[in-house]
RNA sequence: GGGCGGAUAGCUCAGCGGAAGAGCAUGGCCCUUACAAGGCCGUGGUCGCAGGUUCGAAUCCUGCUCCGCCCA
């Protein structure tokens, strides 16, 4: 064993190594006829329009630790990988670059051409989120790679649709939806962002026909009253009881239209009557079917007025419309005030879209009894939210949906498997393109040109994956998932509709568990966005990136010049390269139970440091394991066990049941997908106490001596070189899920029995093990850490330099601890590079300073010429000003009688052996400053 | 308007009924032969405000003040 590592971790080096490696042995895949119990994960499927941005990152590390903890745990690990058509958003972007490059829509290009390029354009692109992900080391089934476009996606979309529609779920009718005239689609409520801009409020008078007088209606959009059709008061509103029944004339249309009284009227607002435009707002579509009220379609699918319009208005884009009716109102003496007024107003995520409300045939999916089940699981407990506050949010979400409109204009989608006849009315919904008209016969057939919302095939994603309509071995394996990690962002979408889908056609849950990761922002909290010049690549901090490159990469998407300012600002001296398992640890580490995670490249850095700091205590132990076997290691252990060879040292004993707690506390967390908990009790593990005291305590037993070392300390060598290799065998196991390629590297250097697995991923992850805790060890060390870290104090204080090897003695009055001091005295005089004396007690010694260990131990040390009596009597009366508090404290609450005869008695006791140690921790203050006194 | 969070060290956050913690930042000393991406030792907190419950509150309850997010 002679290998020797940089003294640096290189993860360029090293990761594209294992990746290699582990794809070549197949280390990823799970096969479906396992019989071993199966852990299943769906990766929500990134978009093909993208590429891996730091919430996929974060989500997929997650999922990653989740399944090579349980693959290491001997679970039929199986994590599904694939991407979504997003097709609203791979139009946009075809769509801009058409219209940039050739000055074309889609209209001028045609559905097929269209398409051709939209697949192009997927195969282009679709591979480099897969490619990233590999990058990232995330241990994805790429056996199982699937698109929601792919022909099997096809299958299940058409396979749901038409079952649905046989059940009666699926209805076309003419409904209100939100219309984004600039992708002439169908947009989700979910799709619409309502902000509110800067706008106005109108005031419109319409004559009330038989009366002098005018009926006064406020609205933010003048221009719809050209498709009025009532005006409504509240019903109990006083001020308009007369004219309820009566009507208006319209202005600029010269048509008569009736006053009704409908309660969604706020007497609040305005003059208390409204204008109601029924086929261009949602609240006045639902009047209009109280009151019965005649619709008038006046936008047409392009934002522009058409008849019933007056001529004079048609062809008018909205705003055009707005100004001409405006002024046209104005100059006949029907427009009253105008105020300034925060408009709510819907915009179209993808194309900023002012959206249209309009009333529309379309395809719609009845939710309400798929609804039911999908609360009715999350009630019951059959899934259940990570953190547990998303519960209500789901909750609250599923009581209030709405019937899905399922249909979308565009053509990057699953088509509708819905045919028209030239010869009947009849509509032949079908799972194979059908020849005849399933009402006349005839072969008139035109096929639905609108496809599918994305969310529809998302929603059976977690089934369609595994072969699903047909009943496969994948599907009997894998189906339910354990759980499905996303951002809370993304409830709605995803869970909720995968939910529903997943319980209506599988029957069971699609997932046990739905875990909700934080939201990655910017150091500042602020959402990354490329607009803002703030986003942080995963791969330029896996690969790092200079300034230059992510300048030119910024030019090249043609950032906006405030975008590259913040670059400028952000990454002024470029990102250095951290490698994944730095990132990875970063992430699980960072992702806590609150809501967002304020990333920034220095946050990572010391996450690599620890990664750095792993690798070069591995370098050390491989340095100080020659002619280590760990056969006769085992051998020994056998031994001790049964009393033929000396016991294990104290620090041994200590770092082993260490090991242990860490093991039991990362097994615990992850249980509880507390990802921070698990990687910080494995961060404090490694540094803390592996790196800090075993790896220091270690070395005298290391290092091979001039002499020819007696057959004791060859034990000892040996017992030394086993603990640390067992111990740090156990740490890389432990950490591989969070840091894959870093510990694959060290584990393979590493001497092994020769049963050993080829790769750390499939080795066995440790569990604590009860027999190796040790809570005398722990207890002992503990002392002798508290004694060494008080010298060490005294010799900082006084900058003794490290050099020098000065003598101490050490108090303590009690036999117990005395002699566990006086065993193990070669460990503090080690790590604190002191030659100690053991007193039971002893007098004032001239030009010393002391210190005080708890209620054990006092340490005094001899500094003639170095003392500064002064600050050290400072330092010892700041000391008693502690203690005094402290001792308030204490003495206040024992003398509560209530809290004595009602607090438990072993909190009492507690309490009083605190105080009993702290007065004589004071005591020995006390003495320490007299005796400067003199 | 409805709902959900948050306010703890200079910064970012854990802790959520029985001694105030971490990382970063910061001060001092050290290139000690695993690691300067490091070591050792420190400094730093009326746990947003006001009440209440309790023997005991950062932790539970109520109100208030800010600050976020989601839905209408």
């Amino acid at each position: 064993m002679s290998s020797t590592l940089s003294k640096q971790y290189d993860p360029t080096d090293v990761e594209p190594r294992w990746l290699r490696f582990w794809l070549a042995h197949g280390y990823f895949h799970a096969d479906e006829t396992s019989p071993t119990v199966p852990f299943a994960i769906t990766l929500p499927p990134p978009n093909v329009t993208g590429s891996l941005h730091m919430g996929h990152a974060l989500g997929s590390t997650l999922q990653d630790i989740l399944i090579r903890w349980k693959r290491m745990q001997g679970f039929n690990a199986m994590w599904l990988p694939g991407t979504d058509h997003a097709s609203i958003a791979v139009h946009h972007l075809l769509e801009k670059d058409l219209r940039r490059r050739e000055e074309k829509t889609r209209f001028d290009l045609g559905r097929d051409a269209f398409l051709e390029r939209a697949w192009q354009w997927k195969e282009r692109m679709g591979n480099r989120i897969g490619e990233q992900e590999k990058l990232m080391g995330f241990s994805l089934d790429w056996a199982r790679e699937r698109f929601t476009m792919d022909a099997r996606s096809n299958d299940a979309v058409r396979e749901a649709f038409v079952k649905l529609h046989e059940e009666g779920l699926i209805y076309r009718a003419k409904r209100m939806i939100n219309w984004d005239p600039i992708s002439e689609t169908v947009v989700s409520d979910l799709e619409v962002d309502t902000t509110e801009e800067d706008g106005s409020l109108w005031e419109l008078q319409y004559p009330v026909v038989g009366e002098d007088v005018r009926l006064t209606v406020a609205t933010t959009r003048p221009e719809t009253m050209l498709g009025d059709t009532a005006v409504a008061v509240h019903p109990d509103d006083a001020r308009y009881q007369h004219l309820i029944g009566k009507h208006v004339v319209l202005p600029l249309t010269g048509r008569t239209i009736p006053i009704v009284a409908d309660t969604f009227v706020d007497p609040e607002f305005g003059s208390g009557a409204v204008k109601v435009t029924p086929a261009h707002d949602f609240n006045d579509y639902e009047c209009s079917q109280r009151c019965g009220l005649e619709i008038l379609e006046i936008i047409d699918r392009t934002g522009r007025l058409q008849a019933p319009a007056p001529a004079k208005y048609v062809g008018l884009t909205v705003d055009a419309a707005r100004k001409a009716v405006v002024a046209d109102l104005e100059a006949e003496g029907y427009l009253g005030a105008i105020k300034p007024y925060k408009v709510p107003r819907g915009r179209s995520e993808r194309s900023g879209a002012v959206v249209e409300p309009m009333l529309m045939e379309q395809w719609f999916l009845r939710i309400e009894p798929l609804a039911r089940p999908a609360i009715e699981a999350v009630e019951s407990g059959k899934t259940r939210f990570v953190p547990e506050l998303w519960t209500k949010t789901y909750m609250h979400w599923m009581t209030n949906i709405r019937d899905w409109c399922i249909s979308r204009q565009l053509w990057w989608g699953h088509r509708i498997p819905a045919w028209y006849c030239d010869a009947c009315a009849h509509v032949t919904v079908s799972r194979d393109t059908p020849t005849a008209c399933g009402g006349c016969g005839g072969a008139g057939l035109r096929q639905d040109d609108d496809i599918l919302d994305t969310w529809f095939s998302s929603a059976l994603w977690p089934f369609s994956t595994l072969g699903w309509p047909e009943k496969t071995r994948a599907l009997a394996a894998f189906y339910p998932n354990h759980v499905l990690v996303t951002g809370p962002d993304i409830i709605f979408f995803w869970v909720a509709r995968m939910m529903m889908m997943g319980l209506h056609f599988m029957g069971k849950v699609p997932f046990r568990v739905v875990y909700l990761t934080s939201i990655v922002t910017d150091e500042n909290g602020d959402k990354m966005s490329k607009t803002k010049g703030n986003t942080i690549d995963p791969l330029d901090v896996v690969h790092g990136a200079t300034l230059e490159q992510l300048l030119a990469r910024a030019e090249n998407d043609k950032a906006s010049d405030v975008a590259i300012k913040a670059i400028r600002k952000n990454f002024g001296k470029g990102i250095p390269a951290m490698g994944a398992d730095a990132l990875r640890f970063a992430l699980a580490a960072l992702n806590t139970s609150g809501r967002y995670i304020r990333l920034s490249t220095e946050r990572v850095e010391g996450f690599r440091n620890f990664i750095n700091k792993l690798w070069n205590a591995s370098r050390f132990a491989l340095m100080n394991l020659d002619g280590f076997e760990p056969e006769r290691f085992e051998a020994h252990l056998a031994d001790v066990a049964t009393g033929r060879a000396e016991p294990l040292g104290l620090a041994d004993r200590w770092i082993l049941s260490r090991l242990q707690r860490a093991c039991g506390e990362v097994d615990t967390a992850l249980d509880a997908y507390r990802f921070s908990d698990a990687a910080n009790a494995i961060y404090h593990f490694v540094w803390d106490e592996l790196c800090d005291w075993y790896i220091e305590m270690a070395k005298p037993w290391l290092r091979v001596p001039a002499e020819q070392p007696d057959a004791a300390w060859q034990a000892r060598h040996l017992v030394t070189q086993g603990v640390l290799a067992t111990v740090l065998e156990t740490t890389l196991r432990l950490l591989h899920p969070f840091a894959p390629y870093v510990t694959e590297e060290i584990w393979q250097k590493l001497p092994h029995t020769t049963t050993a697995p080829s790769s750390i991923m499939v080795t066995i992850y440790p569990r604590g093990d009860a027999r190796w805790v040790d809570d005398d060890a722990e207890r002992q060390m503990r002392l002798v850490q508290d004694v060494t870290v008080a010298i060490r104090m005294l010799r900082s204080t006084y900058n003794v330099p490290p050099s020098w090897s000065v003598p101490v003695e050490v108090r303590i009055p009690d036999a117990g601890p005395r002699e566990i001091v006086e065993r193990h005295r070669a460990l503090v005089e080690n790590a604190a590079r002191v030659t100690m004396t053991l007193v039971e007690r002893g007098d004032h010694v001239a030009q010393s300073a002391k210190a005080v260990v708890g209620a054990d131990a006092e340490v005094v040390m001899a500094l003639a010429g170095l003392i500064d009596i002064e600050a050290e009597k400072t330092r010892i009366a700041r000391d008693i000003g502690k203690a005094d508090k402290e001792i308030g404290i204490l003495e206040k609450k024992l003398a509560n009688e209530a809290f004595v005869a009602r607090a438990p008695e072993d909190v009492v006791a507690e309490q009083r052996a605190r105080l009993a140690d702290e007065q004589t921790r004071r005591q020995r203050l006390e003495e320490a400053l007299a005796s400067l006194q003199q």
